[in-house]
Formats: structure tokens, C-alpha cells, sequence
DNA sequence: CGAATTACAAACCGACCGTCTATCCCGGAC
DNA sequence: GTCCGGGATAGACGGTCGGTTTGTAATTCG
């Protein structure tokens, strides 16, 4: 093959775009990293110049996902003057914005990463986006502590809990996952926006607000990214 | 090697043992399968015979592991006549009752699982404690919600939703750990029993009981967890 | 007591991660 | 422009490890 030089940050990230193809198409485990180094026409010795090793590359993988994640919907902090409630919710409004959004790509890795064999994988990615998010949410949820709005001891525990919040979901992701295109999957969508909204209620509740304080679901939300494609 | 025959259950049992003692002495992933049939004196075929994979070796043990745990605590459920939030109470006095019992090895244990390369092992185990627990916590949760004490719209996904918080300690619990032998170690201790009551006090509002009403950790329960043995 | 079944031994296979050496290219020193 | 040093890349290779296959001893059962 001839020899083919590019800029760092370029193979890196043609690396990275590749294996996230791959680890999406058939998970983390089952890719090899010939079939990355084969997708991005890179010889071993070039991957293994950009990353120690295939654990590292799935890590730094995490971290940009994250990153991009955080950056959606860095905009509700940058607001100045809002009470921590209405920036907790402008918050949770441009998650799901980006949600419904990019819903086709999101469902389609959502196929991917719900199923059992690749629960590393989305562990990975949750402990991601967990560590990006605390920070964020740690400052909003202390602006309202300082308020006197929120009743919690602690904000970064707090953070980190409602964060973990969205693990316990998991389970009914994926039940509603493998009932898609059978004929439960209406019931199961519905099954998960109830799960959705009891989660809503549960963040309410850590936090120390009265039940209803922050919108979590829109109704019809959990149908709507659950009927994008067809695998 | 002569032949040694034993009864099925027995070898099982003799396998099931091996693992766990090297999985907790070297993680999941460093263990390999000849590692383990050196150890128990069985040969390939002969691990193969009872087991299909070493994943599915694996979920055995979490699984084991799960069952002994859901058995020591499982009194509270056959206590007859007695009410939601005394049973929860029972339910998670037991708990912490085993822990102190057997607080070395279960330090012992801690001290491999939450390390983050045995990020794999941790979360298998924690959910297959989850799946038996669960069936558990909503039989409690739904007599309380029936007595109206308890104010949830839905006990499995309460159950679910209180189960998982557990997880959101790990990070937490991996800190005091990792803190452990260090001079920070006392006040990594006293993070965490702040951290746990935290988790405590979010029970209580997820289930829509007033603040304290569950005692999830006695005060100085961290701490004598944390000093067991010396690795 | 013999046939079928179960339990086990051990050689073997193939996949795959990571290493190693040999180049090649580019950018700066001069 | 030339030279050169190190970053970037190629690709063969090694060693490990999960899993398979084949053969055989023990056990159960008709």
C-alpha cells in the first residue's frame, strides 16, 4: 500500500469516525481492529501510533460523544439571569430538542447500544456523558440551593444521582428496543414514556420540589423516537 | 492427569468457587479460563462440559452471588402483618446487618470490583442483584403504596428507580476506596456515609415519605467497612 | 452385562491484540 | 537547496486465549 500522510488530529479523528461506525453496527466486542484500521485505510502501526490500545480508543471515543452531548445544551448555562429552576428546565428543553432532532441516528444507535452483548459499550458512554454532565448540573443545581429552591444537602451528590437516574431506565429502553416491530410496540412505547415521567417526578422529588416542577417527558416524545428506521 | 469424576453439581460448585476467588483477585478480563482449570484441577473439556462460555460463567456467578444475597434478607418478607415502612426498614436493617458480618470480605471484594478496570464485573454483579431484588422491593413498595403510605405511580418502576441508585454511589464508593491507606482516608470515609445519607434521604422522597423516615446507614458504618483488612 | 449417556482429558484451531522493525515523509536548521 | 531528525505509517510476526474436536474413562440403565 503507499504510504499515505495525513495530520495527526485528521487520522485520529477518521480513526475515531470509523470505529464509531463499526462499534455501532456490530458493538464493541465483535470489531476488530482490523476491521477498523481496514475501514479507515490505516496500517496497525498507524493505529497503534494514535492509541495505546482498542480500550483507549473506546474511551476517547466516550469522551467526544460526551463532549458534543455537553455542548448541545451548554446554551441553557450560559443564560445569565435565570432562576435555577427555569435554567433546569431550558436545560432539559434543549436535551430533548437534540433529541427529537437527530432522532433517526440517535434510534439507530440506540439499536446498537440497548442490546445485552453490548452493555460495556453503554456503560462506557453513560460514565461519559455522567462526568461531563455533572459539572453542569452541579452549578445549576447549587444556584438553586443558593436560591433557597432546591432542598438538597449536597449538589454534586445530588448531581450524580439524578445523573444515574437515567442508567435505571436502561432496562426499559431496551424491553421497549426489542418489542419494536412487534405488534406490543405501541404499548411498550407507552409503557416507557410512564417509566419516562415517574423519572421526571423522581428528579422533582431528590431535589426537593414539588411534584410537576420540571418537564421531563413531552407526551407522545417516547413514540416518536421509537418509530424512526427499520433495522 | 488420572480421571477424577465427581458429581456435576459438585464440580459446578468447585468451578463457581475458583472463579470467583481469582476474578476477585485479578478481575474478569486478566482471569483466563486456564486459569481457572488450573485451579479447580479440571481440564478444558471439562469446563466446557458445564459451562458454554466463560461470559456465561460469568452470569452464573453474578447470579449465585445474587441469590445469597437476596436470601440473607429475605425475612423481612415473610414476616406476616406487618406494615410497608416497618417491612422496608426490616428490609434494609437486615441488608446492613449482613454487611457488617462479613465486613472483610466484603471489603476484600470491594476492593477489586470498584476498581475501574473491573468496571465489567461490577455492573454484572449489580445487576443481577438488581433482577432478584427487584421482585423483592416491589412487593413492599406495593403494599405501601396500597396502605397509601408510600405516594409512587408505579411500584416496579419505583423499585427499579431505588434499586439503581446504588450504582450512583459507585463512583463515590470508588473515591473512599481508592483513598483508602492514605491520610485522606477518614474523611473519604466520612464523604461517603454523607454521600449514603444522602442516597438514604433520596429513597425517602422518590417513594413520597417524609424526609427520614428510612434509616438507610447508622452513623460510623463507613468507616467500618472501610477498615477491615490491609491489601 | 452391554449399550448409551455423561463427564472428563488434552491436543488443536483460529482469531485477535499488541509489538517490532523497517521505511517514508515532512519541516526546520543552516 | 540540502540535510537530517523525529513523527507518522506499513505490514509481518508472536503469543495469548477463548473455544472446538476427538478420544476415552466412568456411570447409569435397560
Amino acid at each position: 500500500m503507499p504510504r499515505m500522510v495525513k495530520h495527526p488530529e485528521v487520522r485520529r479523528g477518521e480513526l475515531l469516525d470509523c470505529a464509531q461506525a463499526l462499534f455501532l453496527e456490530r458493538g464493541y466486542e465483535r470489531t476488530t481492529i482490523n476491521d477498523i484500521i481496514g475501514k479507515a485505510g490505516v496500517s496497525k502501526g498507524g493505529f497503534y501510533h494514535h492509541f495505546s490500545s482498542k480500550e483507549e480508543m473506546l474511551e476517547a471515543l466516550a469522551a467526544r460523544f460526551a463532549e458534543a452531548a455537553v455542548a448541545s445544551v451548554q446554551a441553557a448555562l450560559e443564560t445569565p439571569d435565570l432562576a435555577a429552576l427555569f435554567r433546569l428546565n431550558a436545560f432539559l428543553a434543549q436535551a430533548r430538542h437534540m433529541k427529537v432532532e437527530d432522532a433517526p441516528q440517535l434510534r439507530a444507535m440506540f439499536d446498537v447500544v440497548f442490546k445485552p452483548e453490548n452493555l460495556v459499550l453503554y456503560h462506557r458512554l453513560n460514565a461519559a456523558v455522567v462526568a461531563v454532565m455533572t459539572p453542569v448540573l452541579v452549578r445549576i443545581i447549587a444556584q438553586g440551593k443558593e436560591e433557597g429552591v432546591f432542598n438538597v444537602p449536597d449538589a454534586q451528590a445530588a448531581a450524580e444521582i439524578v445523573l444515574q437516574l437515567g442508567a435505571s431506565t436502561h432496562d426499559a429502553v431496551a424491553r421497549a428496543i426489542a418489542a419494536s416491530g412487534t405488534p406490543e410496540e405501541k404499548a411498550a412505547a407507552d409503557a416507557l414514556e410512564e417509566r419516562l415521567r415517574f423519572q421526571g417526578l423522581a428528579i422533582d422529588r431528590i431535589l426537593g420540589l414539588p411534584d410537576g416542577s420540571i418537564l421531563f417527558v413531552e407526551p407522545g416524545s417516547a413514540q416518536v423516537v421509537m418509530a424512526a428506521p427499520r433495522p
